[in-house]
DNA sequence: ATGGCAATAGAGTATTGA
């Protein structure tokens, strides 16, 4: 059993490197992000073909989320429902026993703005909702783009991000608070080469520079982390032409 | 410190992302 997630920086624009990837990695759930799509302009069709159910969460121009999987998709929530959100940045599904929690975390500017006590306050409603949600589902997974680096090691540069927005102290706190319920980031069960991240910035040849940060994760309750054999991120997808900014991470799990 | 790059909306250029 693979589980994944990826930003992939609109669905439409993206939509052949989906389908590309899938049929090199055909894990058995995918999360998606910024998918930018209205749920009446989502290529269901295309993804079904591709051996893949899918529920989602859409909205003009701005995020937009989805789950596909190869197996059947039950008991779907779209956003929190301890958190009033116009954004949809939020779906949840079980899936072979699993929940799975797609999440698109709030960006946030900088501290101070409006932006920032956003991603805060939706923070802290995630927590409240998954918290419960784990009293329900011993087995649950929240993958997403989390929009924060939660070390100096998942930094390129620590000392030029300091206090920058994705590595400042307040969301480090937020994040470590939040897997304070019990989540263990998946990546970090296992040994992994040094200065691996999942985000390069467009500009200034970041990629090819690996200016990046690791602010795309998969989180397990103690059940999955038990089940969980190995972690990595794709930066291949990066390589290709017109990518989205953010690479894949997959998760394999025992059965 | 700033801008650089990309996607979107919509027809110039502004907004947002990370």
């Amino acid at each position: 059993m693979k589980i994944a997630t990826w930003n992939v920086n609109s669905l439409k624009v993206r939509l052949q490197h989906l389908l590309t990837w899938l049929e090199a990695n055909p894990v058995d759930v995918l999360c998606i992000q910024e998918t930018k799509l209205t749920d009446d302009k989502f290529p269901l069709a295309e993804i079904n073909a591709a051996g893949y159910q899918v529920v989602f969460a859409g909205q003009k121009t701005y995020n937009g989320v989805a789950i596909l999987s190869k197996h059947p998709i039950e008991d779907v929530q779209k956003g929190n429902p301890h958190f009033e959100d116009e954004q949809q940045r939020l779906i949840a599904a079980t899936i072979a026993g699993m929940r799975i929690i797609c999440a698109y975390v709030v960006n946030g500017q900088e501290i101070g703005s409006d932006k920032f006590a956003y991603k805060m306050a939706w923070l802290e409603g995630l927590r409240t909702w998954v918290a419960e949600e784990m009293r329900r589902f011993p087995e649950l997974a929240v993958l997403g783009d989390y929009n924060i680096a939660p070390e100096a090691r998942d930094v390129h540069d620590p000392a030029e991000w300091e206090n920058h927005i994705h590595f400042t102290p307040p969301e480090r706190a937020a994040l470590q608070e939040f897997m304070a319920l019990g989540l263990t980031d998946a990546f970090r069960l296992f040994e992994q080469p040094e200065k691996q991240y999942s985000w390069w910035d467009y500009r200034n040849l970041a990629f090819r520079r690996n200016r990046g940060l690791r602010i795309d994760h998969i989180l397990l309750t103690e059940a999955l982390a038990k089940r969980c054999s190995a972690c990595h991120i794709d930066r291949e997808t990066r390589k290709w032409e017109q990518p989205s900014d953010h690479a894949p991470v997959v998760a394999t799990l025992s059965d």
